[in-house]
DNA sequence: CACCGATAGTCCGCCCGCAACCT
DNA sequence: CAGGTTGCGGGCGGACTATCGGT
């Protein structure tokens, strides 16, 4: 299913005409409501219809499981069968929905609940109030401790007490004299009582939630029934930056009906607000896929409510961010030998270039425009500074490395050594030069725009952030690639699956904070391992007591396992008894509790004593067989069925600690991000094909609903 | 003893929110 | 700028585990 009529130069700005008429002439008689019968091949209704109802005559015994209907009736659009047609300018024919949900309205703490200013309770109004409870609610955090978020709170805060003051007249002055703690001592109690609500309650809430939020979830888009993403309003809040934003902690306003701009089609009826009030502003723009926008009042930034990751106006457009990484494959040779002549560029803004370029291509970094005074200090490609590189030479082999730490996207810190060829490395000094300080930039001659210019010289629509597309999507087919998994389990497939995709993660620096338990997840696993090791063991040694000769035979069985050291076995088996003697205390004491409630006589405690002791003579065997070399099992076993059973010990052995170690492995590693942005959804389906592994285990239940368009993918496709 | 099913408690992966990028 | 895509963290719900009783 290759698009290989992609490029075909449409550029008439105006292409959009002709394909109009006809569909508009079934819309109106149709009011919008039917979905438009797919023009040129359409299987979809009977796909649906095989499925759908056969099903349905469910055994009596069966209790009628309330009709989840819904479940699937929808037909399914499968744009991604449809001939490409227009030039992509249009969006939409038709564009009805159900606006925007506002939050639900401020509700005044208790009486009780109060602000205290020089330990003096504050009577504040609603407005006021509520801005002192998004501060009092995360006391307990990070940003209630950070001086800037502090500030920038404190400050908005004034502002809205100057228009609402205190009850009392009292002047709020100083943050240090506030204490907010009964707000978070009333937040802690709130969510212990949402917590213990029963069961009823709590689907009674959510029942409640979902009723509110259904003609918000979806829209009519071309008649078509689509998923809506972020219909929520985003409530007023306290900023949240990232990393040392200036403006962390500021006052994230209200949103009434006059600040929102609601997009949908001429001559459908325009929704109300459900907040008192009337739309800022209704326009009918299908050059857009907006349903919704606002600006935001902190940073100044537009907000848009757009469809959801798996309509199909997103899925054209993911689909065609992969195509045009494809495409990169025809002009990237070019490029890369343009660069490497341009290194040695007499002109420094080409040279600058070229390096910049160097970066993007190998290192996969973002483009890294220039940023304001009023947001966080990172930095990308384009912008980096002198203090961002170091230049190290290895003193023993003569090899050059650039040395990269800074923070990017997100602060999140980049940190990379990396060899450089020797034209590099020179660059690199040279920019650096003698006359620049630390914070000048090490490319002052390139920007992003620039940049992207020349790319487009190559490849019409080729910018920086598709080499970061084309390089993780490249890697990770030729990564799947190299793997032969013939006769592999699954379990071991998707390891190296996995393994793949750290890779790519690693590449494109996508982090994550390690999980807080993952310390003592990890020793609870590698535990659970020695454990499976000392039972394959025991089996091994009890081979040797039945067959002798097997020790000669079989060095494989008969090298002991280091990791198992006497001290440990001790330990292990000591705690086991330990363990098991406890067992037998509580099943003693509940033998007993049965037969009192039967009326019956309780067990003698030489019972327990019996049981106890055949727990520890059980143990003492083992103890015996400490360092022996030799075991018995309970039961008395073949050679061969013992053989057996170290056979399948052993694969139980391999699986779980491939698990065990590619967790470890990836504990600082944010899989998801790549897959679900950089990865063509492709390479899994065909990778999945050829394995022979279902695409499920691969693709979580939203990745197979944004990639719909990808799992007709066969074995043999490739990026 | 193996296996199943119920229950409660824990954990971890998924989804959402919305910030931070890019062009 | 407007209009998108990319990205992380947090909360939540569902899966998993431990335990227990019953067959």
């Amino acid at each position: 299913m290759d698009v290989d009529d992609e490029d075909k130069p449409k550029k008439k700005k105006k292409a959009a005409a002709p394909r109009k008429s006809r569909v508009k002439k079934e819309e109106d008689g149709e009011d919008g409501e039917t979905p438009k019968k797919a023009p040129r091949k359409s299987k979809a209704k009977k796909d649906k219809e095989e499925d759908g109802t056969t099903s349905a005559p469910a055994s009596p015994t069966k209790k009628g499981k309330k009709a989840k209907k819904e479940e699937e009736e929808e037909e399914v659009f499968k744009w991604w069968e449809q001939d490409v047609e227009g030039d992509g300018s249009q969006k939409w024919q038709t564009l009805v929905h159900s606006g925007v949900l506002f939050p639900p309205p401020y509700e005044p703490l208790p009486k009780n609940v109060r602000v205290l200013y020089d330990g003096k309770p504050l009577d504040l109004p609603p407005e006021s109030e509520e801005v002192a409870w998004f501060f009092g609610k995360i006391l307990d955090t990070d940003h209630a401790k950070d001086p800037t978020f502090q500030k920038n709170f404190f400050k908005d805060w004034q502002k809205i007490l100057k228009e609402h003051p205190p009850r009392d007249g009292t002047r709020v002055t100083s943050f240090d004299k506030c204490d907010f703690r009964q707000l978070l001592a009333h937040h802690e109690t709130q969510r212990d009582a949402k917590k213990n609500m029963s069961q009823e309650e709590k689907k009674a809430a959510k029942e409640a939630k979902e009723k509110l939020e259904l003609p918000f979830r979806t829209c009519l888009l071309d008649g078509r029934k689509e998923k809506v993403g972020n219909f929520r309003i985003e409530p007023p809040d306290l900023f949240r930056g990232r990393g040392e934003h200036p403006k962390k902690g500021a006052l994230k306003l209200r949103l009434s009906p006059e600040d929102i701009t609601i997009n949908i089609g001429e001559g459908v009826p325009v929704p109300e607000p459900g907040v008192p009030g009337k739309w800022g502003k209704v326009v009918h723009d299908n050059t857009v896929t907006w349903l919704a926008t606002w600006k935001e009042n902190v940073n100044g930034n537009t907000k848009y409510v757009f469809l959801a990751a798996g309509s199909s106006l997103k899925g054209q457009s993911d689909m065609q961010k992969f195509e045009k990484a494809r495409d990169l494959k025809k002009y990237v040779d070019a490029i890369r030998g343009d660069y490497e002549r341009d290194l040695k560029s007499k002109i420094m803004a080409e040279r600058q270039r070229a390096t910049a370029m160097y970066f993007i291509d190998v290192l996969a970094l973002r483009a890294g425009n220039e940023k304001g005074e009023e947001e966080a200090d990172t930095v990308g490609c384009c912008s980096l500074r002198c203090e961002h590189v170091t230049l190290e030479r290895d003193t023993t082999d003569g090899r050059e490395y650039v040395v990269f730490d800074f923070l990017g996207k997100d602060s999140i810190r980049y940190y990379n050594r990396v060899e450089v060829s020797a034209q590099v490395f020179k660059n690199i000094r040279l920019f650096k030069g003698d006359n620049k300080t630390d914070e000048d930039a090490l490319f002052d001659r390139v920007s992003t725009t620039s940049l992207n210019k020349h790319l487009q010289s190559y490849m019409k629509g080729l910018t920086a952030k598709v080499f970061r597309t084309f390089n993780a999507s490249t890697t990770f087919q030729r990564l799947l690639d190299a793997e032969d998994l013939e006769g592999a389990s699954v379990a071991e497939k998707i390891a190296k699956y996995t393994e793949a995709n750290r890779q790519v993660a690693i590449l494109c620096n996508h982090q994550r904070a390690a999980p807080k338990t993952h310390d003592a997840t990890m020793a609870k696993l590698s535990e659970k391992l020695k454990a499976m090791k000392y039972d394959r063991m025991k089996l091994c040694h009890a081979l040797f007591t039945v067959e002798p000769k097997k020790r000669k035979q079989r060095p494989d069985l008969a090298k002991e396992d280091e990791e198992l050291t006497a001290e440990w076995i001790a330990e292990y088996e000591d705690e086991q008894r330990r363990l098991a003697l406890e067992k037998a205390e509580k099943k003693f004491a509940k033998d007993n509790e049965k037969l009192a409630a039967e009326g019956k006589e309780e067990l003698k405690e030489s019972v327990l004593k019996e049981r106890k002791a055949a727990v520890n003579a059980e143990y003492d065997k083992l103890k015996h067989e400490r360092g022996t070399g030799k075991a018995t099992l309970k039961q008395n076993k073949s050679a061969e069925q013992i053989e057996t059973l170290i056979e399948k010990q052993d694969a139980k052995i391999k699986t779980f600690s491939i698990q065990t170690k590619s967790r470890d492995d990836t504990k600082t590693v944010a899989l998801g991000t790549s897959k679900i942005n950089y990865l063509d959804p492709r390479i899994t389906v065909a990778w999945c094909k050829k394995w022979d592994v279902p695409v499920e285990k691969m693709f979580n239940k939203s990745l197979l609903v944004k990639f719909p368009w990808a799992m007709g993918a066969d074995a043999e496709w490739v990026f």
